[in-house]
DNA sequence: TGTACTATTGAGAATAGTTCTCATTAAGTA
DNA sequence: TACTTAATGAGAACTATTCTCAATAGTACA
């Protein structure tokens, strides 16, 4: 599971380049910094790691990367409620490696699952259609997050 | 709908006073302030609204309140990714009240819906005793929010 | 391969929501 | 009514994030 690279390099330094965007070694070691499965870094820590393959990079290049792969739908910004936005590689739209998370709120350990992705999905999915049609809404996005306590901190 | 008080008063008041806790006009100012079913208050507009009938009310008092509020589960914070924590009563536990947010991402504005709300709270129900046993998490909470583009944002 | 254009950068200042500090006030109790 | 100490208001402090701006360096094209 370390050290697995969990996106197409090729792909995203393609998508980055678009619309007159250029590749650069700042951009590379934020990609670097992210292509770890699993994780769940705050822009401080994607800075730390990036710092190690670009060791000049400032924070607010990576915050303004971050905010880029984010609009560009390359990475996903979530909040598990300490204030500081995390940033994973987002799931291939659609695909069966689709998760959310589960948060416990003593620690901060975030646990990734997909064990009812399915029957979630397809709630969500219904549940979309339903409040698109008695809204008005295009609904373009969820969340859905489960807080606890895990083992550890669960005394 | 205007004006409704969707908390009892007398059972606020006697949560807060408890473990020598005191009752004060900052802090009735406050439940006054968040007493409109539908409201979506951010600190700053309870801060507003609470000055009215506690004119010399401090901003930190405000805060300090909502966490004390949120704290014994009288109030729910929760974000709409605007990074400005939102504030409601907190829907009485299990009842047929529950209620989730469908948040318009180009206006902000926030609806209340409880359409679908009979079969997400089962399937979160299940999902919580699954994630419970498979990873010895104390489940104490959930978010589920949609975001979308409401009838006027949508073009 | 060199040159020009301009997207991107790093550094630090600025911003905004929230929390902290501390001397003062006042709620609840006896 | 007096006492104990929880709660308050004001502003300073804090923290994540964004902005500013002059300097740098990708990329396209000659």
């Amino acid at each position: 599971m370390r050290n697995r690279k969990d996106h197409d390099p090729d792909c995203c330094c393609r998508r980055i380049r678009g619309d007159g965007r250029r590749m650069t070694p700042p951009r590379h070691a934020v990609l670097d910094a992210l292509s770890e499965r699993g994780e769940h870094l705050t822009a401080e820590e994607v800075f730390k790691k990036a710092s190690r393959r670009c060791p000049n990079i400032g924070l607010a290049t990576v915050y303004r990367t971050l905010e880029l792969l984010t609009g560009l739908g390359l990475v996903s910004k979530f909040d598990t409620g300490d204030d500081k936005a995390r940033y994973e590689f987002a799931d291939p739209a659609g695909e069966k490696g689709h998760h959310h998370h589960l948060v416990c709120s003593g620690c901060g350990k975030i646990v990734d699952y997909k064990d009812f992705i399915g029957e979630e999905m397809e709630l969500l999915h219904k549940t979309e259609q339903g409040l698109s049609k008695k809204y008005g809404f295009k609904i373009k996005s969820h969340i859905i997050q489960f807080f606890g306590l895990c083992p550890d901190c669960g005394r």
